[in-house]
DNA sequence: TAAAAATACTCCATAGGTATTTTAT
DNA sequence: ATAAAATACCTATGGAGTATTTTTA
């Protein structure tokens, strides 16, 4: 059976064209080497190369096996590294999933963070709601996925890390009485508008708390339209269908006929969260690692938000 | 270092997940199995399998060894083949040149036979004239040539192989006295013709033997038109410039205002031959080799010429 | 307690070393 | 005469075997 160690042999001859030359490069003596290549050729059936006592020339089929034995070699040599790197999950591909919103929010940053100090994973990217996701991760079609507003959504086996908490905002038509600049804007002012928000199925903790927090203010919410998209509920602000409540970040999605503003009192919290399997793959651990990291140093995760007077 | 051998082992024990039948698999016994393992595990610094005594798990690194070390032997099990195949001339590169007349001529036949018992053989072919192709010989950019006409054209070094001497028949313009059939066309009626021919440097041979059977025949040919190109040549008969010897071959290409004759008492040869260099690689060895067979067996080189009436 | 991996040791096949011969220049 | 490959023979490393222990389901 033939084998690396005559293989690295026959390149050495083959590159040095001298028996005694190309032993010592491999750190061995002439005669053993001689033979070696013997062996191969034995093996092979195939003279390897044509000696002539004075001088030693390839064959064709020695041409042929040169290429092919470096590259094979070459494949060897880096099987160490490229385990490494895989064990260490520097290699391999990740399948990321967030909902929508997380896309004007830290999701960019922390991408192009992970891509930088990465560069050898794939990254596959899938914006899906919720609910979708938890199916996603069922039928093992994703690594990890980004939600708002999910405290205690992961199923069994799972885990969440928050990677942000940002107040959340009131996005309001810009031909509303309250949207003037120039004062602090307070609770009681738009406490009566409709609300336009996501259906409670999508996101039950956001609907819970905005609900509760109203009641707590002794005001029953009218609710208006609903929408599963953050930018559909945007769109349905600037029509002057009510007004919502969304995450600071979402500030960056500027819109003719909307404005944001922070309202006083008001304690909404809008959360970003990271879910993945208990038994991660290492390029998936390593993604863990990397948010977890930026989370921490926040910085990097929480941007300025643009344009937002209070 | 590494080796295949572990690679082996490894291989079977990730596809066992037991190590006990792995070892019956590869032929061995269960302790130098683990040890070999182990040690492959060192050399990686990477753990590979998750034991717990009673199961064995690949881990992620395993994962990612395993797609590798199967593409790794399969490479090196392949080799053997490979090298070989290589060294008989069953798979590589031929360059091949022709001179255009040889395109109507066996070529096609040729490389369609070739090509049928040699499918992993990759052509490359190159129309060129003589001169172009004895250069293209000393820049070794072609491995073989066909070319007409050139007895001793090969240079110092090269093998030269008659592949088809074929009768030479005149192409003379449709409204020619001669071009009338059922006579039989001798010499005389068409020896005062111009004659569209090949300047004398591209095919001395060919030009030397015409001029000398002229002059046998006590005539000075009067030259037209001269032409590097077969199909040219035609073309200028067919503008009534005059009449030109061709290989039988050529009647193949038919051209509106040109007929074919045999001319009785004619003893003008066409040879094509295929030159080489001597010290050629397999391919080329067995290229030769078919040739030389398709060239014995000579049905499959001379086909029944088309409609030639003589 | 049974099944499977790990450990301890033994052995020999072979990779590699030394000494020498052969051969072409 | 010399340089380089081939041959002959020797040595010792390590790959594989047998026997045994450990571990956990």
């Amino acid at each position: 059976m033939i084998d690396l160690r005559q293989l690295r042999q026959f390149v050495a001859v083959a590159e040095e064209l001298h028996f005694g030359r190309a032993a010592r490069r491999l750190h061995m003596t002439q005669p053993p080497l001689t033979q070696a290549v013997h062996g191969l050729e034995a093996a092979l059936e195939v003279r390897l190369f044509e000696r002539s006592k004075r001088s030693v020339a390839l064959t064709p089929g020695g041409e042929a096996l040169l290429v092919r034995a470096r590259r094979l070699l070459r494949a060897a040599d880096d099987l160490p590294r490229a385990v490494k790197a895989a064990a260490e999950g520097l290699t391999g591909h990740l399948r990321l999933a967030f909902v929508s919103t997380v896309a004007y929010g830290p999701l960019p940053n922390l991408l192009g963070g992970f891509r930088e100090s990465n560069p050898d994973v794939s990254l596959q990217l899938r914006e899906a709601t919720l609910d979708v996701q938890l199916a996603a991760f069922g039928a093992d079609e994703v690594d990890a996925g980004f939600v708002v507003h999910a405290p205690g959504a992961a199923p069994l086996g799972f885990e969440t890390l928050t990677v942000l908490a940002e107040p959340m905002v009131l996005a309001l038509p810009i031909d509303h009485a309250a949207a003037a600049t120039g004062h602090t804007l307070r609770f009681e002012d738009i406490a009566s508008d409709p609300l336009v928000i996501f259906p409670r199925n999508i996101a039950p903790s956001l609907f819970d708390s905005v609900l509760s927090f109203y009641r707590v203010n002794g005001i029953t919410p009218h609710f208006g339209q609903e929408a599963i998209q953050m930018q559909t509920i945007v769109s349905l602000v600037s029509a002057g269908m009510g007004v919502a409540w969304v995450p600071e970040a979402l500030t960056r999605l500027q819109r003719p006929g909307v404005v944001y503003r922070h309202v006083q009192g008001v304690p909404l919290i809008s959360e970003t969260s990271l879910i993945w399997n208990k038994q991660a793959l290492p390029v998936v651990e390593r993604f863990i690692s990397h948010v977890r990291d930026a989370a921490n140093c926040s910085a990097l995760v929480r941007q300025p938000p643009a344009s937002v007077e209070s």
